[in-house]
DNA sequence: CGGTACTTTGAGAATCGTCAAAGATAGTGG
DNA sequence: CCACTATCTTTGACGATTCTCAAAGTACCG
């Protein structure tokens, strides 16, 4: 069941399960970093009162462009994509959400974009109406999610740069270091091993092609250059080694 | 003299004046609509002590990239350009601002980009770290400010869409269906003749190439496509006509 | 009227996309 | 355990779009 049920297409083969309130925050993986760091145990008792938390699998939607925004969710596990599709069927990433991101356009009447499972996910949802009560009610819950929402904005505008004015294969780079450096947080892979990197993309090169703004087939010669450039290696076309990353930083156009 | 003026440039030629305490909130241009609408007169009024009136010459900076923020603006005329700047000289643009926006970035310890005047710019400005402490006790300026953040958020993604997926003909049509139906609020012209609609075009071709990722040349040539297509007329460079804005919507790949 | 800056147009080159096919991986069932 | 299949990825050839470089045209400002 998806997280707006009103339009939710028939057969969509969609796998999430729901369940009732969380037992314990205190144990919540992302209590400390997430929405939930601005508030103190009282009035997350109260937040829990309207929470619930919901599993995805990886490839289900969970909520659709255009359609009534009935719950917001904050991601406890796994990402998140969130993207657009133009009427002719062309797609674009906006970004992926990692613990402890939110996501669902706070205050808003409709979602503007989609959202679906990269890999398995686990959320908490909170009903629209109830959770704008709560907000309205709980400054610090504002300031937090005023915060994340600054942090997604320099994060999109960053990506506008790379969608406007990089080529192939500094998108390419500039998406592997990020990967590297950024958001290990329960999903990414064992710790650098003496001088190279390494980690698992969480994507699958359409993934990729539908961020970078690329075809897969023009992010696939990338790799494969890169790979000529001694700057990675890649194992099962999903683990990525950072060779060189200096290199790496160097044809990614970012000095 | 630039908004950050500690790491300010010299020799670039900067026009801009600044005033004092704004004496007439009450007849600001914005006082309804921007920020300020906000806050009670109370309010304002201690919003107004650290308040400095500033003017900026088209062409103007107003502040860079990676320089500390000393202060934040709202402006209350023209059109100040949010970009950035690669490295090697590659610039994209990032997003307009018109009256009533909001520009640094909130809670920042220094800029995320340059901002530079598009027309004549006259804007309010705010030492960060009084206003910080202002907007720490006011909680409906920063759920004002939350709420502009969102829709900055909105028009980011919407342009990543554009610089990820369209072609330069339907970047170009995008583009100039934005600037005939948003924003017309004292930076805009005349309104529509019967059918038509006329507008000026604030931005040069170079501006345009930025915005749109493209090259000045290839903005050119998609204007002179559009003038054939009959969809446009365009006088002396700069003020549009649309003579056909179904067709124009119907190139603009967004149905 | 002449100079400067901006815009348009053209020709050729480079990058990236499209179409097609082969190779690799993971999952299934015998 | 081993085919067998479906899906994903890589590679190749070719074509289209966009960029680069160059020059001509146009508007603006004294």
């Amino acid at each position: 069941m998806a997280l707006n049920t009103a339009n939710s297409t028939p057969d969509d083969g969609d796998t999430s399960s729901h369940g009732h309130d969380p037992q314990s925050c205190e144990a919540c993986e992302v209590r400390a970093c997430g929405m939930c760091s601005s508030l103190s145990n009282g009035e997350l008792d109260k937040l829990r009162r309207i929470t619930r938390t919901r599993e995805y699998k990886a490839g289900d939607q969970i909520f659709c462009d255009e359609e009534p925004l009935q719950n917001y969710a904050a991601i406890k596990q796994g990402i998140v994509k969130l993207s657009k599709i133009l009427p002719d069927g062309r797609q674009q990433t906006l970004g992926l959400g990692f613990p402890p991101d939110f996501i669902g356009r706070t205050y808003g009447e409709e979602n503007v974009c989609f959202a679906s499972a990269v890999t398995d996910v686990t959320v908490c949802t909170f009903p629209k109406e109830l959770f704008n009560d709560y907000l309205m009610r709980t400054p610090a819950l504002e300031h937090k999610l005023f915060q994340l929402t600054l942090n997604e904005l320099d994060t999109a505008r960053d990506w506008m740069v790379m969608l406007g004015r990089m080529t192939a294969l500094e998108r390419t780079a500039t998406m592997l270091l990020k990967f590297s450096t950024k958001r290990h947080l329960g999903v990414m892979d064992p710790p650098p091993i003496d001088g190279t990197v390494r980690f698992e993309l969480p994507l699958t090169r359409s993934e990729i092609s539908d961020f970078l703004g690329l075809t897969i087939e023009t992010v696939s010669r990338q790799f494969t250059q890169l790979r000529h450039l001694g700057l990675i290696k890649i194992d099962q076309q999903r683990y990525i080694d950072i060779l060189d990353y200096q290199g790496l930083m160097a044809v990614s156009g970012q000095e």
